[in-house]
DNA sequence: CCCGTTGCGG
């Protein structure tokens, strides 16, 4: 028989090896063929330890070689790699640098990827240059890493650079760059980039189609996702995970909750990534009702919430004032995961919006390591209650630290302001924000200040603020001008709002009905019923109002009229009753916030059937004397409501907390805690 | 001579 010779022989063996104790005999045996030391093999025993996951080992055999050809390095590079060890990749790189050994496209790729993971750009960009310099420059391998670190830190025009250089582009490569494009908000570019991939002829795959599903998702283009989904399908694209979670998020982000349930059914595989898109999908569509029952029944299949379905589900909590599910859920966290700031702000966000602000700030006052988003959210807490000083108070305190103020922040103050009436403060930070910060004003900060100045009556000044904007003012800032004009019978400077307001064509329904408000005000009726006209037309966004009122630890939702609620007699029974000690002592229905053409009596009965009204007398009927009632409604409390809970206050002698859609009203013994200025 | 190295979800 004749003996192959060694290296021959070893390589069959070297492919049998499975566990460690066979690994040590092949080890043994190059050793004593003296072939260990010799040429590559070396790496492949390094390779076949890091294999088993043993890199302890891969790591002693390492260290021992005498001489390490390149294949030696790379197997060690690789196998922390694949470790996920980022900075133990980089160390070893720049040892070989130091020792003098030459990367190859290997050592290159992954310690770009490395950087990638750390989103080093610094030091990628020096690896990257040396691989040129080196002869890699056209390797797709190395190629596509430096587009991935590019795409990874935001720098795609970067990645465009390298891309367009490039002689020979992989699947992989298009793949970075679809998905770097999806994940930068350029969802536009991420279609065009796989249209062009089409047509160069390269066959898509499913991971590739990931990408191409977020970019449909961030365009909130209800037909294109589908006809994506549709290709997958025709094609028999392998339909992973992976790619189902996508469609179902990519679903759930375009508002398609239905189709996103069918996606998530029909997974043969679940995890918690697709049920933690399940929930947060439904929470910020507002259907927090199904994403706390997801939550739950995520456990019940037994997999345990990590971090996203959390702060899907306190979202959810937030979002519709449930205060005990939240608290619960709150609860949960703390004994089970590390409380960051992350989570910290979601739960002081949580509190604030649940009207439970001293609880909201105890928790602030926990968070160790406050970041920028924890103060903003506090400042912005402060702010919806009406606590404007203690916005300030806090801002002030924020400036003390190390972290400086940004766009986010000063919205937060400048709002807190509004709600506040706080002109002077206004005025002074929103100087100091453009002249000391040097933030440029964006419209959202002139909202603040228009909203300011013309509730305040001053809308001569509203408007000059608007003049001296240099971006084209948008719609945000007309509506609250022409609000302040409303408020205070400025006829004038209305009309040129309202103008201003019916050019941007809004498709808000609530808009349409201040622009009439006020053309009534001016006692122009035609104009009120051309805006009327434009109401009847179909398409225009008709939320209808919505009251939510925690009682005994479980949410009730009312809605406007709802006869079908079991306790409606009992309800309007109350409210008549209610209604005659009102008027016993002043209360006089405002019918102007009734903007259908019909008889005052039946305005006055409209205004009674509020949804808001509703809740706060199912609250009032099944709630021991002196609970606090918290009402969370889904639009702003109208004016006439307002007035109503006022009186209400007073005659049961409660506290009632409303959360609108803009603040908070903490009704208190016939009084508003936001002093009639909202 | 061939091997190892690159792209996906909430």
């Amino acid at each position: 028989m004749q003996l192959l010779p060694w290296p021959k022989r070893l390589k069959p063996l070297l492919l049998a090896c499975k566990d460690k104790a066979s690994i040590a005999k092949v080890h043994a045996l190059m050793v004593l063929t003296g072939l260990f030391d010799h040429g590559n093999f070396s790496g492949r025993v390094i390779a076949l330890y890091a294999r088993t996951g043993d890199i302890v080992s891969a790591r002693k055999v390492f260290d021992l070689l005498p001489q390490r050809g390149i294949d030696a390095w790379n197997a060690m590079v690789i196998a922390y790699s694949h470790k996920e060890y980022p900075v133990e990749v980089l160390n070893l790189y720049r040892r070989m640098i130091l020792e003098g050994v030459r990367p190859d496209s290997s050592t290159f790729t992954v310690a770009l990827k490395a950087c990638m993971s750390l989103s080093d750009l610094k030091t990628g960009e020096e690896i990257w240059c040396r691989a040129v310099d080196c002869g890699y420059g056209f390797d797709v391998f190395v190629g596509s890493s430096v587009l991935n670190l590019y795409a990874k830190c935001g720098k795609m025009d970067e990645a465009i650079a390298v891309f367009d250089k490039m002689p020979r582009r992989d699947l992989v490569c298009w793949t970075t760059m679809i998905s770097g494009f999806a994940q930068s908000g350029r969802p536009i570019e991420a279609v065009d980039t796989y249209r062009r991939m089409q047509k160069e002829g390269i066959e898509g795959d499913g991971i590739v189609m990931v990408g191409l599903i977020q970019a449909c998702a961030n365009l909130g283009d209800s037909k294109l996702g589908p006809c994506v989904h549709g290709y997958l399908i025709r094609r028999d694209l392998p339909m992973d995970v992976v790619v189902q979670t996508s469609l179902l998020d990519m679903y759930a982000k375009n508002g398609h909750l239905g189709l996103a349930c069918r996606v998530f059914k029909k997974m043969p595989c679940k995890n918690v990534v697709s049920w933690g898109a399940l929930i947060s999908g439904f929470a910020q569509n507002g259907f927090a009702g199904n994403a706390l029952e997801f939550l739950i029944e995520m456990q019940s299949c037994g997999y345990r919430p990590d971090l996203v379905s959390l702060l899907g589900a306190l979202l959810a909590c937030s979002q519709v004032g449930f205060l005990k599910l939240g608290k619960s859920v709150h609860g949960y966290i703390v004994r089970r995961l590390d409380f960051d700031q992350v989570l910290g702000t979601a739960v002081i966000d949580l509190y604030s919006k649940c009207g439970a602000l001293s609880w909201a700030r105890t928790l602030f006052d926990q968070i160790k390591a406050k970041d920028l988003i924890s103060w903003n959210a506090m400042i912005t807490s402060y702010g919806i209650h009406g606590h404007g000083k203690e916005a300030l108070s806090l801002f002030l305190e924020m400036t003390k630290t190390n972290l400086k103020p940004d766009h986010a922040t000063f919205a937060s103050l400048l709002s807190a302001f509004s709600h506040s009436g706080l002109v002077q403060e206004g005025q002074y930070w929103f100087n100091l924000m453009v002249n000391k910060y040097n933030i440029p004003p964006a419209e959202k900060h002139y909202a603040c200040m228009v909203d300011l100045l013309a509730r305040a009556g001053r809308v001569e000044e509203a408007h000059e603020l608007i003049d001296s904007m240099n971006t084209n003012p948008g719609l945000a800032v007309w509506v609250a001008l022409l609000a302040g004009c409303c408020k205070n019978g400025k006829l004038l400077i209305g009309e040129i709002a309202a103008k201003k307001v019916l050019e941007l064509n809004p498709d808000d329904l609530g808009v349409y009905a201040l622009v009439s408000n006020y053309f009534g005000k001016a006692r122009k009726w035609e104009e009120v019923a051309g805006v009327r006209k434009i109401m009847k037309k179909t398409g225009m966004k008709k939320v209808p109002g919505c009251s939510v009122v925690e009682v005994k630890g479980k949410l009730h939702a009312f809605l406007m009229e709802d006869k079908s609620h079991h306790q409606y007699e009992d309800i309007m029974q109350l409210l008549d009753k209610l209604d005659h000690e009102m008027r016993a002592i002043g209360y006089l229905p405002k019918t102007e916030f009734v903007l259908h053409d019909v008889e005052e009596e039946v305005k006055e009965k409209m205004l009674g059937n509020h949804s808001e009204r509703l809740a706060i007398a199912f609250g009032l009927l099944n709630t021991g004397p002196g609970t606090r009632l918290l009402i969370t409604k889904n639009l702003r409390v109208c004016g006439d409501c307002h007035e109503a809970t006022k009186f209400i206050t007073k005659i049961v002698n409660r506290e009632i907390v409303v959360r609108d859609v803009k603040r908070f009203h903490h009704f208190r013994n016939g009084i508003c805690s936001c002093g009639d200025y909202w």
